[in-house]
Order: structure tokens, then C-alpha cells, then sequence
DNA sequence: TTGCGTGCAAAGGTTTTGCATGGCA
DNA sequence: TGCCATGCAAAACCTTTGCACGCAA
């Protein structure tokens, strides 16, 4: 059985503010204030609902910055969502999310299904760690 | 100036749960919970704030597994700190977090590195897919 | 005796949930 | 009309904090 999913205002709103905003990453309440400021009412729970279903599509990508602060959110846009063969590293230095090519996301994928039977979710997957620029 | 840093009796209980229990990982309820088991009582706050003394003295590792779930506390010091280099798995299905070898990390790890110049955090990553069982 | 550690309960912040209402198809 | 999405408020959740008391040195 599967779910209708209506079109609704505020899902345009919120993924069209999204995509204007791609690379730019954003807390909940961020988002929340952004409408707030242009009088536009958008509650939390719906912001927090619509962005868990474009998480699990693969459009937005979540992750933590500081530790048991809130979580960030990031549209990843209409091309990137497409080819599952991603992998996302975040540097914990600067911030920026950078996307991993394909080759090495199947290597180590298959690594991982072949040697511990383990299959790996790409999109809620994120590597951190420090990249070359912040290495120096 | 320097604290005095007075043994206890909690202290010690809880760095010799954790060391008896090397390479496993808890969260602060799992702790909770053993002592209480033993009708041992050992206060919420008191085992958070002794796990983050051992953790600012590197003898515990903190990490986040879910999002917005408990912290994961690992103990490291001691003999098991050794090369105890390892990569959490987190199981979407069943919740299982695994703990993966250390040569499939130092390949994934300086695969990264040599490739992309980018220093993975193992501490901090998670690989989020399915496990073994829960395929099947 | 001094002052750190403990334990309880309350506060803190983020996210989820229940339920009535609104709105898409 | 049927049923999903919304919004509010309350609940849930983990963690931190305030404060009085206990206990190590």
C-alpha cells in the first residue's frame, strides 16, 4: 500500500527555500525563522516531517555539527539525489561538505556487503573527518 | 590551580565495570542500569560526570551513534587501548551498532586520504546500513 | 576541617507525538 | 468525500545544573 503524498503550500515553500539555499545547511529553528520573518507560518513539526521524508528520499542529507546541539540540514538538489552512488564526507574543520565520487563509494560498499555482510545506506551515511585545506 | 580529585567509591565501581568490559560500548542508562542490577546506586548525574572526566583524560571515547539518541561510551584506556582503531556500523533495521575490524578501517581510511587528502575521524563516523540478519 | 563528589529533582534544549482541524485530489 | 498534512501543545528524550548533604583527605 502506498501513501498518496499530497502536494501541500509549505512543502513547496520549504523545498523551494532549500534549493535557492543550495549548500547552505540549516538547524530546524533556522528554517522556522526563516519563515517567521517573512510572516510565513510554518510550524515545527511539519518542518521537522518534511524534512525526514527528504531525508529518506535522499534529497536533503542530515548531520551533526556540535554534539548534542541541533541538527543540520542540507539539500543535496534534484542531480545528486538521482545516482544513489554517492558518499558525503563532512569536514569537521570548516563545515563543507564535500561528495565523494562513485568508484570509491562502490569499493568500499562492496567491501563491506562482500566481508561482513553489511549494505551500506550512502544517503545516511556521513564521513567525518578533516579535508585537505584544513589539514595545512 | 589544580583540583583535589578525591577517590570514590563510585569511581572506582564504574572504571572497573568499564575495564572489565573493554571494547564494548555503553550509554549512560546501560550503566545505570547494570549497577542497579547489582542494587548498587549510582545517581544519572553522577555516572555523566565521571564519564566526562575520563573522557577529557582520553581514558573513554564518546560518540554519537543516532542522531538524536544517547552517547556511546567506550573505554579505551589501559591494555585494550593498544590499536583498538575500529568503525562503528550502525544497523538501520535492528538498531545493532557493530564494531568493524581494524584493516578494513586503515584501507577505507588510507584510501581516503591518499585519494582525496581527507583524514577520516573514526571516532566520529558511522556507517548507517543493514546488517547480515535483517537482510535475509 | 575543608571542599570535592554525590544524589535528587528540576531545568534545559531538541525532537516527536496526539489529536482536532485544514486542505488536496 | 476520503484521507493526508498541518499546527498546536504536550510529551518524550537525553543531559546538565543547583543545592544540600556526605565523605575523602
Amino acid at each position: 500500500m502506498i501513501k498518496a503524498a499530497y502536494k501541500t503550500r509549505q512543502q513547496e515553500l520549504l523545498i523551494s527555500y532549500l534549493e535557492e539555499s543550495c549548500g547552505k545547511h540549516f538547524t530546524a529553528e533556522d528554517l522556522k525563522k526563516h519563515f517567521e520573518e517573512q510572516n510565513i507560518s510554518l510550524g515545527t513539526a511539519t518542518i521537522y516531517r518534511q524534512l525526514e521524508k527528504l531525508v529518506s528520499e535522499g534529497k536533503v542529507l542530515k548531520y551533526f555539527v556540535d554534539e548534542h546541539s541541533a541538527a543540520c540540514f542540507e539539500y543535496l538538489g534534484g542531480n545528486c539525489a538521482e545516482d544513489e552512488q554517492h558518499f558525503h564526507l563532512k569536514c569537521e574543520v570548516c563545515g563543507t561538505l564535500f561528495h565523494l565520487e562513485c568508484e570509491e563509494l562502490a569499493e568500499i560498499k562492496s567491501h563491506l556487503f562482500k566481508d561482513h555482510g553489511f549494505e551500506l545506506n550512502p544517503f545516511r551515511t556521513v564521513l567525518y573527518g578533516t579535508c585537505q585545506n584544513c589539514r595545512k
